[in-house]
DNA sequence: CAGTATCCATTAAGATACTG
DNA sequence: CAGTATCTTAATGGATACTG
Protein backbone atom coordinates (compact mmCIF):
# COMPACT_ATOMS: atom_id res chain seq x y z
CA UNK A 1 0.00 0.00 0.00
CA UNK A 2 2.55 2.23 -1.20
CA UNK A 3 2.93 4.43 1.86
CA UNK A 4 3.91 7.65 1.36
CA UNK A 5 7.92 8.02 2.87
CA UNK A 6 7.76 10.13 5.78
CA UNK A 7 11.07 11.17 5.29
CA UNK A 8 11.99 15.06 6.13
CA UNK A 9 12.40 17.63 3.43
CA UNK A 10 14.36 19.56 5.56
CA UNK A 11 17.62 21.46 4.78
CA UNK A 12 20.01 19.53 6.64
CA UNK A 13 19.06 15.91 5.05
CA UNK A 14 21.91 15.52 2.82
CA UNK A 15 20.56 12.44 0.62
CA UNK A 16 17.23 14.58 0.03
CA UNK A 17 19.20 17.87 -1.45
CA UNK A 18 21.49 15.95 -3.27
CA UNK A 19 18.33 13.95 -5.10
CA UNK A 20 16.51 17.59 -5.62
CA UNK A 21 16.65 19.93 -8.83
CA UNK A 22 19.47 21.97 -9.11
CA UNK A 23 17.93 25.27 -7.72
CA UNK A 24 16.37 23.39 -4.74
CA UNK A 25 20.35 22.11 -3.92
CA UNK A 26 20.96 25.85 -4.10
CA UNK A 27 18.55 27.17 -2.09
CA UNK A 28 19.63 24.25 0.54
CA UNK A 29 22.90 25.75 0.70
CA UNK A 30 22.49 29.10 0.73
CA UNK A 31 19.06 29.89 1.52
CA UNK A 32 17.81 30.73 5.32
CA UNK A 33 18.17 34.33 6.92
CA UNK A 34 22.14 34.46 7.30
CA UNK A 35 23.90 32.83 4.88
CA UNK A 36 23.74 35.41 2.24
CA UNK A 37 24.27 37.93 4.85
CA UNK A 38 27.38 36.33 5.86
CA UNK A 39 28.78 35.75 2.45
CA UNK A 40 28.17 39.45 1.16
CA UNK A 41 30.17 40.54 4.34
CA UNK A 42 32.93 38.64 3.47
CA UNK A 43 33.29 39.51 -0.09
CA UNK A 44 35.38 42.46 0.12
CA UNK A 45 38.35 40.31 2.09
CA UNK A 46 38.58 38.09 5.16
CA UNK A 47 37.17 39.43 8.58
CA UNK A 48 37.20 38.20 11.94
CA UNK A 49 34.31 36.20 14.16
CA UNK A 50 33.83 39.87 15.61
CA UNK A 51 33.93 41.50 12.89
CA UNK A 52 31.38 39.65 11.49
CA UNK A 53 29.45 39.71 14.40
CA UNK A 54 29.43 44.04 14.54
CA UNK A 55 28.64 43.82 10.45
CA UNK A 56 25.77 42.05 10.45
CA UNK A 57 23.27 43.84 12.81
CA UNK A 58 20.81 41.28 14.54
CA UNK A 59 22.75 38.01 14.34
CA UNK A 60 23.98 36.30 17.75
CA UNK A 61 26.68 34.89 18.27
CA UNK A 62 24.94 30.87 18.22
CA UNK A 63 23.33 31.72 14.99
CA UNK A 64 26.97 33.49 13.65
CA UNK A 65 28.55 30.16 14.71
CA UNK A 66 25.95 27.71 13.47
CA UNK A 67 25.98 29.22 9.69
CA UNK A 68 29.39 30.02 9.86
CA UNK A 69 30.10 25.97 10.40
CA UNK A 70 27.61 25.22 8.13
CA UNK A 71 29.04 27.39 4.91
CA UNK A 72 32.66 25.86 6.34
CA UNK A 73 30.95 22.45 5.74
CA UNK A 74 29.69 22.91 2.55
CA UNK A 75 32.92 24.80 1.19
CA UNK A 76 31.87 28.38 0.89
CA UNK A 77 34.10 30.12 3.62
CA UNK A 78 37.30 28.83 4.87
CA UNK A 79 38.19 29.37 8.76
CA UNK A 80 41.33 29.96 9.83
CA UNK A 81 42.43 30.06 13.53
CA UNK A 82 45.73 31.44 14.31
CA UNK A 83 48.01 30.75 17.13
CA UNK A 84 48.02 33.71 19.48
CA UNK A 85 46.58 34.44 22.34
CA UNK A 86 44.36 36.14 22.76
CA UNK A 87 42.55 33.93 19.57
CA UNK A 88 42.36 35.21 16.72
CA UNK A 89 40.06 33.30 13.71
CA UNK A 90 39.37 34.50 10.32
CA UNK A 91 37.12 34.00 7.51
CA UNK A 92 37.01 34.09 3.84
CA UNK A 93 35.07 33.51 0.55
CA UNK A 94 36.36 29.78 -0.94
CA UNK A 95 36.30 30.43 -5.02
CA UNK A 96 32.76 28.17 -5.07
CA UNK A 97 31.77 31.15 -3.06
CA UNK A 98 33.31 33.79 -5.06
CA UNK A 99 31.10 32.60 -8.04
CA UNK A 100 28.38 33.57 -6.15
CA UNK A 101 29.14 37.56 -5.36
CA UNK A 102 26.71 38.21 -8.28
CA UNK A 103 23.86 36.84 -7.42
CA UNK A 104 23.71 38.24 -3.92
CA UNK A 105 24.97 41.64 -5.46
CA UNK A 106 22.20 41.40 -8.14
CA UNK A 107 19.70 40.33 -4.89
CA UNK A 108 20.75 43.52 -3.14
CA UNK A 109 19.72 45.62 -5.94
CA UNK A 110 16.83 44.30 -6.91
CA UNK A 111 15.71 44.08 -2.94
CA UNK A 112 17.04 47.95 -2.94
CA UNK A 113 14.31 48.55 -5.75
CA UNK A 114 11.42 46.81 -5.09
CA UNK A 115 11.91 48.54 -1.05
CA UNK A 116 11.59 51.65 -3.35
CA UNK A 117 8.59 50.47 -4.69
CA UNK A 118 6.59 49.57 -2.16
CA UNK A 119 6.94 52.58 0.34
CA UNK B 1 18.41 49.78 32.08
CA UNK B 2 18.20 49.58 28.43
CA UNK B 3 16.22 46.46 28.43
CA UNK B 4 17.33 44.58 25.02
CA UNK B 5 14.18 44.86 22.86
CA UNK B 6 12.41 41.52 22.30
CA UNK B 7 10.80 42.20 18.72
CA UNK B 8 10.96 39.39 16.52
CA UNK B 9 13.51 39.08 13.35
CA UNK B 10 10.62 36.54 12.00
CA UNK B 11 10.79 37.08 7.81
CA UNK B 12 7.28 38.34 8.15
CA UNK B 13 7.41 41.02 10.55
CA UNK B 14 6.95 44.08 7.63
CA UNK B 15 8.67 46.47 9.49
CA UNK B 16 11.34 44.44 10.46
CA UNK B 17 11.84 43.93 6.93
CA UNK B 18 11.38 47.34 5.36
CA UNK B 19 14.18 48.40 7.63
CA UNK B 20 16.61 46.14 6.94
CA UNK B 21 19.24 46.13 4.74
CA UNK B 22 18.60 45.56 0.90
CA UNK B 23 20.17 41.77 0.86
CA UNK B 24 18.08 41.15 3.81
CA UNK B 25 15.09 42.79 2.54
CA UNK B 26 15.14 40.36 -0.74
CA UNK B 27 15.86 37.08 1.09
CA UNK B 28 12.60 37.97 3.22
CA UNK B 29 10.93 38.13 -0.13
CA UNK B 30 11.94 35.33 -2.29
CA UNK B 31 13.75 33.18 0.65
CA UNK B 32 12.84 30.18 2.05
CA UNK B 33 12.26 26.68 0.64
CA UNK B 34 9.69 27.05 -1.81
CA UNK B 35 9.43 30.36 -3.54
CA UNK B 36 12.01 30.33 -6.12
CA UNK B 37 11.37 27.14 -6.72
CA UNK B 38 7.69 28.15 -7.48
CA UNK B 39 8.36 31.74 -9.68
CA UNK B 40 10.88 29.35 -11.36
CA UNK B 41 8.57 27.39 -12.82
CA UNK B 42 6.39 30.32 -13.88
CA UNK B 43 9.16 31.45 -16.24
CA UNK B 44 7.67 30.21 -19.53
CA UNK B 45 4.09 31.60 -18.96
CA UNK B 46 1.03 31.00 -17.04
CA UNK B 47 0.59 27.61 -15.04
CA UNK B 48 -2.58 26.26 -13.13
CA UNK B 49 -2.95 25.69 -9.21
CA UNK B 50 -2.84 22.01 -10.24
CA UNK B 51 -0.08 22.15 -13.31
CA UNK B 52 2.31 23.87 -10.26
CA UNK B 53 1.92 21.44 -7.72
CA UNK B 54 3.08 18.72 -10.18
CA UNK B 55 5.52 20.46 -11.23
CA UNK B 56 6.96 21.03 -8.17
CA UNK B 57 8.47 17.69 -6.40
CA UNK B 58 7.71 16.94 -3.13
CA UNK B 59 5.59 20.28 -1.88
CA UNK B 60 2.08 20.05 -0.08
CA UNK B 61 -1.21 21.97 -0.80
CA UNK B 62 -0.95 23.74 2.02
CA UNK B 63 2.57 24.81 1.44
CA UNK B 64 2.14 26.28 -2.38
CA UNK B 65 -0.89 27.76 -1.37
CA UNK B 66 0.79 29.73 1.33
CA UNK B 67 3.74 30.80 -0.56
CA UNK B 68 1.53 31.78 -3.61
CA UNK B 69 -0.42 34.09 -1.51
CA UNK B 70 2.36 35.73 0.18
CA UNK B 71 3.94 36.00 -3.83
CA UNK B 72 0.88 37.41 -4.53
CA UNK B 73 0.20 39.80 -1.78
CA UNK B 74 4.40 40.75 -2.62
CA UNK B 75 3.26 41.82 -5.79
CA UNK B 76 5.60 38.74 -7.38
CA UNK B 77 2.96 36.62 -9.16
CA UNK B 78 -0.68 37.78 -10.37
CA UNK B 79 -3.49 35.28 -10.16
CA UNK B 80 -6.33 34.79 -12.22
CA UNK B 81 -9.42 33.08 -11.23
CA UNK B 82 -11.94 32.45 -14.03
CA UNK B 83 -15.64 32.16 -13.80
CA UNK B 84 -15.91 28.32 -14.69
CA UNK B 85 -17.06 25.22 -13.65
CA UNK B 86 -14.53 23.67 -12.49
CA UNK B 87 -13.25 26.19 -10.87
CA UNK B 88 -9.69 27.32 -13.10
CA UNK B 89 -7.26 29.70 -11.81
CA UNK B 90 -3.68 30.37 -12.83
CA UNK B 91 -0.72 32.28 -11.61
CA UNK B 92 2.25 33.99 -14.18
CA UNK B 93 5.14 36.16 -12.73
CA UNK B 94 4.89 40.06 -12.65
CA UNK B 95 7.57 42.45 -14.20
CA UNK B 96 9.03 42.59 -10.96
CA UNK B 97 9.55 38.73 -10.44
CA UNK B 98 10.59 38.75 -14.25
CA UNK B 99 13.62 40.83 -13.11
CA UNK B 100 14.44 38.06 -10.41
CA UNK B 101 14.84 35.37 -13.83
CA UNK B 102 18.73 36.09 -14.06
CA UNK B 103 19.00 35.08 -10.33
CA UNK B 104 17.68 32.32 -9.89
CA UNK B 105 18.56 31.00 -13.30
CA UNK B 106 22.35 32.10 -12.08
CA UNK B 107 21.55 29.77 -8.85
CA UNK B 108 20.71 26.80 -10.58
CA UNK B 109 23.62 26.74 -12.32
CA UNK B 110 26.22 27.20 -10.09
CA UNK B 111 24.00 24.47 -7.99
CA UNK B 112 24.01 22.21 -10.62
CA UNK B 113 27.92 23.13 -10.71
CA UNK B 114 28.84 22.21 -6.71
CA UNK B 115 26.54 19.22 -6.43
CA UNK B 116 28.67 17.77 -9.26
CA UNK B 117 31.81 19.08 -7.28
CA UNK B 118 30.76 17.29 -4.17
CA UNK B 119 29.70 14.41 -5.52
C1' DC C 1 38.60 36.84 21.52
C1' DA C 2 35.93 33.43 19.86
C1' DG C 3 33.35 30.78 20.84
C1' DT C 4 29.84 26.66 23.75
C1' DA C 5 25.98 25.18 26.41
C1' DT C 6 21.36 25.37 27.91
C1' DC C 7 16.72 26.49 28.03
C1' DC C 8 12.73 28.40 26.10
C1' DA C 9 9.65 30.77 22.61
C1' DT C 10 8.29 31.46 18.02
C1' DT C 11 7.89 30.33 13.24
C1' DA C 12 8.18 27.40 9.20
C1' DA C 13 7.20 23.23 7.28
C1' DG C 14 4.96 18.75 6.74
C1' DA C 15 1.08 14.98 6.81
C1' DT C 16 -3.39 14.20 6.25
C1' DA C 17 -8.24 14.85 5.86
C1' DC C 18 -11.85 17.46 4.14
C1' DT C 19 -14.79 21.05 1.03
C1' DG C 20 -17.24 24.69 -2.22
C1' DC D 1 -10.16 21.91 -9.49
C1' DA D 2 -8.42 24.61 -6.17
C1' DG D 3 -8.09 25.01 -2.34
C1' DT D 4 -8.95 24.81 3.79
C1' DA D 5 -8.53 22.93 8.35
C1' DT D 6 -6.19 20.62 11.82
C1' DC D 7 -2.51 18.63 14.00
C1' DT D 8 2.39 17.56 14.53
C1' DT D 9 7.27 18.11 13.90
C1' DA D 10 11.42 20.61 12.59
C1' DA D 11 14.01 24.79 12.32
C1' DT D 12 15.11 29.23 13.86
C1' DG D 13 15.77 32.70 17.16
C1' DG D 14 16.73 34.80 21.74
C1' DA D 15 18.51 35.22 26.61
C1' DT D 16 21.86 34.14 29.51
C1' DA D 17 25.79 31.98 31.49
C1' DC D 18 30.13 29.97 30.92
C1' DT D 19 35.13 28.68 28.87
C1' DG D 20 39.94 27.80 26.62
Amino acid sequence: MGKRKKSSTNLLNEKYIMESCDLTYAVCKVGGRWKLLILCKLENGKLRYSELRNAIDGITERMLTLQLRELEKDGLVKRTVYAEVPPRVDYELTPIAIELIPIWSKLSSWGAKHKKLVK
